[in-house]
RNA sequence: GGUGUGGUAGUUCAGCUGGUUAGAAUACGUGCCUGUCACGCACGGGGUCGCGGGUUCGAGUCCCGUCCAUACCGCCA
């Protein structure tokens, strides 16, 4: 037997008892004539005691160990003469009789502590060694319980988990396709799942009216903190269902998890339009942990002959609480942000609002302070706030608006990790037109219906019509996203004629589902969500890595297999492929 | 594809306007230490300054190129 306990579980209450544990060394602290040993397992961590004065030869072989062996421990439970009350096990040590090297390890290349001295890139090098620590540890821990409770919920709704393919077809549409070639079909590839969202459909038509799956979805397109390669999904598909159903069920999901996991309670989730969400907040996904909302200012601005404003589509501004006091090199710095090609406005102009009540503003020349009282008002600012204003085209300037309420929530100190603001965006728009190709894109995907009101607008203002289509945002992160399907075949033809798709083209790419969807295919509707980021928001993490056990690197590279990796001439040959790289 | 930041000891970093033998902390090794838990003290080993080229009497430092990492933009229905 290896161990009658693991290294977390002994207390005051086990004094006496003879036990043995197993794990491995994670510091030795020689005191002379006595050693203490800090013994770690996943559980925890134990101190044994090792002393010259009660067995000189044990005290002596202990002192041999290092960092990282895995040994096993005989010994009595006993009550420390110095308590650690940090360490839940800290009341106690074991008092050593024997022990054993069940391995010797080289000295690890970093710290397996808490405060790690190692950098990112090498603790992704050996990851293996990175995950033995706490933080990262409980990281899994957190995702396994979240997976556990959603399979739990889910279940108990009569969902039902079912396997689609990781090797299907390529369709065009979307995000790039991770390919794999056929050796026994020639010169074809499969494609893996950007989401199982056609099989999920299908299964609809099968009458599994309701269906989930915990499922990694692949999507081949440079990353990001919060975007790898391979993710996974809680994709969900339901029938005999209206979009109120979607919300309320998958509401539940989230309230379920936040009850369990993190023993908070969330109230009902608020709703905003897509119209909304990019007029008050200039996204799509707005953080609504804070207000500093969007003000359009563009008729207050008319006709004093400040011609930047004047010829701007859109003049918007933020409120910033307390921002009065900013020094002239804060402000140059806020200017600065915004001035980033990242961002790319022109510039950023300000009215501060005293606290004595004066107004100053760096377009005084242009407007009387009258003229900018009524900016300030409609503000809502209050004495010692500035309002930062952005103006030119629409949409951008929401989005740039967007970015700098951001980042000055974030100079605040409002964008608290320990705060969880869910919202359901809805009504998105059907169509995004892509100025490039000439053409409309499905914004969601090409079997989202239309709102039934916004149908004939199909043929005259496309670009309009709104979607039967949500988004649950969280903390101003896109958690999750689906929509109700089109299950009349003559709506997804006239879709697909939108969306520019020939009759051939769209039976060659979609095919199997048109022709599914002519024996019977129920009205349903579904939603995924993103498991990493809903874990890294659990966790309060920046980066959704830390809770994947072995990621790829920003270049999408698994540092630690070091793939990917050329194959060899004959795996080549056997899939008729030949490698074609530019000369430089 | 683009922009920014970074690459110096096993590791994390410092190293100014170019100038003697490139430093600190930590890890590692040796010795001392009987109540430590970030133990302490003393000593020690440890460097292709990412790589290539250039400027210079002289380059870790300046210039050019390149590679790698990272954050963001494009991209991600």
């Amino acid at each position: 037997m290896y161990r009658t306990n693991t290294c977390g579980e002994l207390r005051i209450t086990n004094l006496n008892q003879e036990v043995t544990l197993s794990g491995w060394v994670q510091k030795l602290r020689k005191m002379g004539g006595m050693i203490f040993l800090d013994l770690r397992d996943r559980y925890g961590v134990t101190q044994l005691v090792f002393n010259q004065e009660t067995d000189a030869e044990l005290c002596e072989q202990a002192g041999k160990l290092g960092r990282e062996w895995v040994i096993q421990v005989k010994g009595t439970v006993a009550e420390r003469s110095n308590k650690n009350l940090n360490l839940p096990t800290g009341e106690i040590e074991i008092i050593a009789s024997a022990f054993q090297v069940l391995n010797p390890s080289e000295t690890p290349p970093f710290t397996i502590e808490e405060d790690t001295d190692g950098g990112d890139d090498l603790r992704m090098k050996y990851r293996y060694l990175d995950l033995r620590r706490t933080s990262v540890r409980s990281n899994l821990e957190l995702r396994h319980r979240m997976t556990f409770a959603t399979r739990s919920y889910l279940n108990k709704l009569q969902f039902m988990e079912v396997e689609t393919p990781v090797l299907i077809g390529s369709t065009p549409e979307g995000a790039r396709d991770f390919v794999v070639p056929s050796r026994m079909n020639a010169g074809e590839f499969y494609a893996l799942p950007q989401s199982p969202q056609l099989f999920k459909q299908l299964l609809m038509v099968s009458g599994f009216d309701r269906y989930f799956q915990i499922v990694k979805c692949f999507r081949d397109e440079d990353l990001r903190a919060d975007r790898q390669p391979e993710f996974t999904q809680i994709d969900c598909e339901m029938s005999f269902i209206e979009q109120e159903d979607i919300l309320t069920v998958f509401e539940g999901l989230i309230q379920y998890l936040f009850q369990t996991i993190k023993g908070i309670d969330l109230s009902r989730f608020p709703r905003l339009t897509y119209a909304e969400a990019m007029k008050r907040y200039g996204s799509d996904k707005p953080d609504t942990r804070f207000e500093m909302q969007l003000v359009e200012l563009k008729d207050l601005t008319m006709g004093k002959s400040f011609s930047v404003f004047d010829s701007a589509e859109y003049v918007g501004a933020i409120c910033v609480e307390g921002g009065a006091s900013y020094s002239r090199k804060q402000l140059d710095e806020c200017t600065d942000f915004v001035k980033r090609p990242q961002i790319g406005a022109k510039g950023l102009i300000s009215v501060r609002c005293e606290t004595d009540g004066t107004i100053r503003s760096s377009v005084d020349k242009f407007y009387s302070p009258d003229d900018l009282q009524q900016w300030l008002h409609r503000a809502e600012a209050k004495p010692g706030d500035l309002l930062l204003i952005l103006c030119g085209e629409t949409e951008k300037t929401q989005k740039q608006l967007s970015e700098l309420r951001l980042e000055m929530a974030s100079r605040l100190g409002l964008r608290n990790k320990n705060l969880f603001h869910c919202l359901w965006v809805v009504d998105f728009p059907l169509l995004e037109y892509d100025e490039e190709l000439n053409r409309y894109f499905a914004k969601h995907h090409p079997f989202t219906s239309p709102k039934i009101e916004d149908i004939p607008l199909l043929d005259t203002r496309p670009g309009i019509v709104r979607a039967n289509a949500y988004d649950l945002v969280i903390n101003g992160i896109e958690v999750g996203g689906g929509s109700i399907r089109i299950y009349n075949s003559e709506l997804q033809k006239k879709m697909f004629s939108v969306l520019g798709f020939s009759d051939e083209q769209a039976q060659a790419q979609f095919g199997f589902l048109m022709n599914a969807f002519k024996y019977g295919a129920p009205p349903h509707g579904g939603i995924a969500f993103g498991l990493d980021r809903l874990v890294s928001i659990f966790a309060g993490l920046d980066s959704i890595r830390d809770c994947i056990a072995f990621p790829k690197n920003n270049s999408g590279r698994d540092v630690m297999i070091d793939a990917p990796s050329p194959i060899s001439q004959e795996q080549l040959d056997e899939l008729y492929l030949q490698i074609n790289l530019p000369s430089k």
